[in-house]
DNA sequence: AAATTTTTTGTAAATGATTGAGATGAACAA
DNA sequence: TTGTTCATCTCAATCATTTACAAAAAATTT
C-alpha cells in the first residue's frame, strides 16, 4: 500500500521550524543558520523526506527535462549518442525524456506537443528533422530546441552536425588517390540533410578531378533498400570498384551482398566507404573505412548549445558543425605513400 | 521571448465559462454540457491553451512518467528493447523518462531517489538488477517495478526474462546432436541471472549426456573481455570444437577471434551458439545461430505487468519468463534429419 | 404545474513546493 | 543602554491544475 507521501510541512512539523525554512534548506538559494540545516537535515532523514520536483518545477516553471525526440535506434550511431546525452545531461542534473517518432516524417507536431504539456526545457531531435512550423512554435514558447544530426533549412532551430559534406568530399578525393574511377554512391533518405550534404560533398570531390558518379541508388538509411540498392549496382556487367555509402549502418549490408551475393573480396574488388564510424565499423568481420561522426564531441556541443540557451534565453541560434575525420581501416586499398601526409 | 503561457484561466475568461468548467472539459472525468466543451474547445484553440501536466500530476499523484534505469546501451539488445518500450508506452499515453545507470553495480540508490523525486508511476529496470533494500524502497513508496531480463532473486520487484535455463540446456543439446564432445562456454557477467541460468541450463544438458564444460573463460557481457576469453579458450592444444557464448554481443567478438586471429573456420572447425538475437546475429557476416530473446514479448509483458499493478496497487508480484526459441542459423553444423522434430 | 431527480456549473479548498515582504533577534558600535 | 545592521526566520501569496460541495439549471416524473 502506497504510504503517503511525505511532505516539507510534516519535516518542518518534525523539526520544529517553519515549512518554508525547509524550503530553503533543500533550494540552493537557502539562507539558513547551520542550526537549521542540521535540524532539519535530520528531520528529512528521519522521515524519508525528498523534494518533490513536480511541485517545484511548477513555481519555478523550469522542469529540468530535457525533451528527446529520436526517429529509430536501429541505426547504432544513436543508441551511442542517447546514452551519451543521457549521461552527460544527468550530470548536470538534467534528464532525459524520451519520444520515439512514428516514422520518419509522421506526425511530429502531436508529440511535439506532448513534449511542450510535460513543460521540458528544452528539446533535442536526433536524426529527425522540425518543419519550420514546428520549430516556431517551440520557439516562441521559449523552449530551445537542438536539431542533433540534421541542419534546419528554415534556420529556426539549432543544430550539430558533422561535417557531411567535407565528409564526401574526403571520400571521394580517398578513392581517386587509390587509384579508383568506377566510383558509385548509395544515398541515403533523400529527406536528410546528412544525406543531401554528403552526396554533395562526394560529387564535388569527384568533379575534382573531372568524375562523375558511375551509378547511383538510394538506400534511405534502410538495410533492405540498401542491399536492394547494391543490387541495382552490381546486377550488371559494368560494376563499380568503389562504392561510397551513406552511412555506416547500410553498409554493412551492402558490404554482405557483395561479398555473399557477389562472392567479390573487399576491397581488391569493390572498395567501401561509409559514414559514421559506430562500433560495428571497427569489428574484424567489417573492418570499414569509414568517415566519423564525433558522437561524444557532438552531443557535447548539443548539450552546451542548448544549456545555455535555457539559461540565456535570447541567446541566438547557432549551427555547429564539427570534423569529421577519416579513419581508414581496412575496405579501401592503401593510399599509395606520396599522398599520406 | 518566452511568451507567457496561457492557462485554464485565460481559457475560462475568453470562453467566460468558470476555470473549473475549463478543466472538467480537458480532464476525461468531465461533465459538462455540449455547450460549454464547444465554447472552451473554441477559446482553447484561439489561445492555443494545453493543460500543464506537472500541475495535474501535482494534484492527482499520477506523473504517467515512467522511469526507465538501463546499464548501457551497448548491447543491441537494448536499444531495441528501449525502442519498443517507448513506442507501446508512448500508445497508452505513459512517458519514458530515461536514466543510464554508472555502471554495472554502481550507485543505483541515487538514481533511484532521482526517479522518485520526479514521481514516476513505475520503474523499469533493463540489465540492472536492483537491490532488495532498493527494491523495498520503491514499493513501500508505492511503485511498482519490473526488472526487464534479469530476476529479483529477493522477490520484491516483478520480473520479466527470456527463459534463460532452458535455452542453455537447449544450446547444449544441440552442441551434442550435432557432434561435439569438446564444449565450452564463455560465460557473462557474473552477477546476472540470465548468465547464471543460461550457464546453469547449459551444464545440465551437458551433463544429460554425461559431458562436462571442456572449458569456460569469463566475458563480462564485454567485448574486450570475451576476445581475452576466447583467447583463453584457444590458446592451447586442446581446443574446443563448441563454444557457447553468454549473448550475441560477445559471440561477434569471439567470432572474429576465431576467424581473423586463429584462422578457423565456422563451424567446420569451431561452432558457435550465441543468446539473444540482436539484429546483427542475422547479418550475413555472422548469421549466428543463436536464442533468441523475444524483445516485443518480453516488453509486452513488461507493460502489461507494470500497468497493471499501477492501477491496482494490490495486484502481487509476478516472474514472466518466455520461451527462447533457437534461431539456426550458420554458425552450427545442420542436425542429422533424425534429430529433426 | 408542482415535485423530484439528474445534470451542469461555480466557489473554494486542496496539491507541495518557492519566494518576496516583513518580523524577530543577535551582534556590534556609540 | 540604545540604535543600527544583518542574517535568519515566518507568513502568506503563488504556480496551474483537480475536485468536493453546494447551488443552479435542466430534465423527468407525478
Amino acid at each position: 500500500m502506497p504510504q503517503d507521501r511525505v511532505t516539507s510541512i510534516d519535516v518542518a512539523k518534525e523539526a520544529g521550524v517553519s515549512q518554508s525554512a525547509v524550503s530553503r534548506v533543500f533550494s540552493q538559494t537557502g539562507s539558513a543558520s547551520q542550526k537549521t540545516i542540521d535540524k532539519v537535515q535530520k528531520a528529512a532523514d528521519k522521515l524519508g523526506y525528498r523534494p518533490n520536483i513536480l511541485a517545484r518545477s511548477l513555481i519555478t516553471g523550469k522542469s529540468r527535462i530535457i525533451g528527446l525526440l529520436v526517429a529509430y535506434l536501429e541505426n547504432y550511431f544513436y543508441p551511442e549518442a542517447v546514452e551519451i546525452l543521457s549521461r552527460k545531461l544527468q550530470k548536470q542534473g538534467y534528464h532525459v525524456l524520451i519520444f520515439l517518432a512514428s516514422s520518419k516524417e509522421g506526425n511530429l507536431d502531436n508529440i511535439v506537443q506532448e513534449l511542450l504539456d510535460y513543460q521540458v526545457d528544452g528539446i533535442v531531435t536526433a536524426s529527425v528533422s522540425m518543419s519550420s512550423d514546428l520549430a516556431q512554435s517551440c520557439q516562441s514558447a521559449g523552449i530551445p530546441v537542438v536539431m542533433f544530426n540534421r541542419i534546419d533549412e528554415s534556420k529556426t532551430a539549432n543544430s550539430v552536425t558533422a561535417d557531411n559534406f567535407q565528409g564526401g568530399y574526403d571520400a571521394a578525393r580517398y578513392f581517386i588517390e587509390t587509384g579508383h574511377e568506377k566510383i558509385s554512391y548509395i544515398a541515403g533518405w533523400e529527406g536528410a540533410s546528412t544525406q543531401r550534404d554528403r552526396e554533395a560533398g562526394f560529387i564535388e570531390g569527384l568533379s575534382q578531378s573531372g568524375l562523375t558518379l558511375h551509378s547511383r541508388a538510394a538506400g534511405d538509411y534502410d538495410q533492405e533498400r540498401a542491399k536492394q540498392a547494391a543490387h541495382l549496382l552490381f546486377d550488371t556487367d559494368d560494376r563499380p570498384d568503389a562504392v561510397f555509402v551513406a552511412n555506416d549502418h547500410m553498409a554493412f549490408a551492402v558490404m554482405d551482398v557483395i561479398r555473399f551475393d557477389y562472392g567479390l573480396s573487399i576491397p581488391d574488388d569493390v572498395a567501401i566507404i561509409g559514414f559514421d564510424d559506430v562500433p560495428p565499423a571497427a569489428w574484424p568481420a567489417y573492418n570499414l573505412t569509414t568517415l566519423r561522426q564525433p558522437a561524444n564531441t557532438m552531443v557535447q556541443a548539443t548539450i552546451d548549445t542548448l544549456i545555455s540557451q535555457i539559461e540565456a534565453p535570447q541567446k541566438e541560434r547557432t549551427d555547429t558543425i564539427l570534423p569529421s575525420p577519416m579513419i581508414i581501416r581496412a575496405t579501401t586499398r592503401k593510399a599509395p605513400l606520396k599522398s599520406m601526409k
